[in-house]
DNA sequence: TTTTTATTTCGTTAAATGGCGAATTATGAG
DNA sequence: CTCATAATTCGCCATTTAACGAAATAAAAA
């Protein structure tokens, strides 16, 4: 039961959706984007990634500097987690505020593209 | 959105789960057999129901005095809803919460029969 | 090494939520 | 009609939660 609520709670929360459909749509996503796409304070959203972490829908990966963060599809998984993320991905693919955010990803991550060179994700922050 | 909002909002309570749940074991429940399920003061659970039923998770029939409610399954549930609830009553059906309160529910409601004759349901409440 | 950058942790604050009891509404019983 | 009962609404309090900024941590850059 604790670790349904766990997912429930971690559902109930509009930018945490929003989380989990940037990441459905980018297949793995560095935090400082996510930050951008929300335009939220980034321990806010620290926070956010934590509660995904704990419910499971979410995995990270270290890079250096760089924390990536990704649906935790396939095995890993326990099957009404996957059921879960299935579910919800379907449910709010459509809505103006996910169409949205994903027109605002697009660029953030074609700013950072050019401005990143080799140095890594998380540049040209501020002129998005 | 919203309304994908509410719905994770009204299942990210254990409470109203466990209302869920009883539902899918009883098809119908009173008002009154929900409290002494959930030993909660009547205008709690009161609440409770609004919010399941402003999710579309559950509907209500009034019978004289007496509300009953069941689980909005059927045609008139969108589908998103439907998903929600077959997901949800899957992922809990056998934890031990839910459990003692089908056992609970079941001494609750032949009292009740036993009790009740002809005058309705709610009879024989404080015994329990 | 020292500085800069990315992220997380901590402490605080404001808003949302779950709980209760009292008052209200609706309906059947006497 | 008057009383009793079932349920809901309202107002209040305690807890939880989402947000922020500041401080801490980690790792690359200078």
């Amino acid at each position: 039961m604790l670790r349904f609520m766990n997912l429930t709670k971690a559902l109930s929360d509009q930018n945490r959706v929003r989380i989990l459909l940037a990441l459905n749509a980018k297949e793995e996503l560095c935090v400082c984007h996510i930050n951008d796409m929300l335009e939220l304070a980034p321990s806010t959203v620290s926070k956010h990634l934590f509660l995904l972490r704990n419910a499971l829908l979410v995995k990270a990966r270290k890079d250096g500097r760089w924390m990536h963060y990704r649906l935790n599809t396939g095995s890993e998984a326990p099957e009404f987690v996957a059921q879960a993320l299935e579910w919800t991905l379907k449910a709010v693919a459509d809505d103006p505020v996910i169409l949205a955010d994903r027109n605002r990803l697009e660029k953030i991550l074609s700013f950072s593209m050019e401005a990143a060179d080799t140095r890594g994700p998380c540049l040209g922050k501020s002129r998005v």
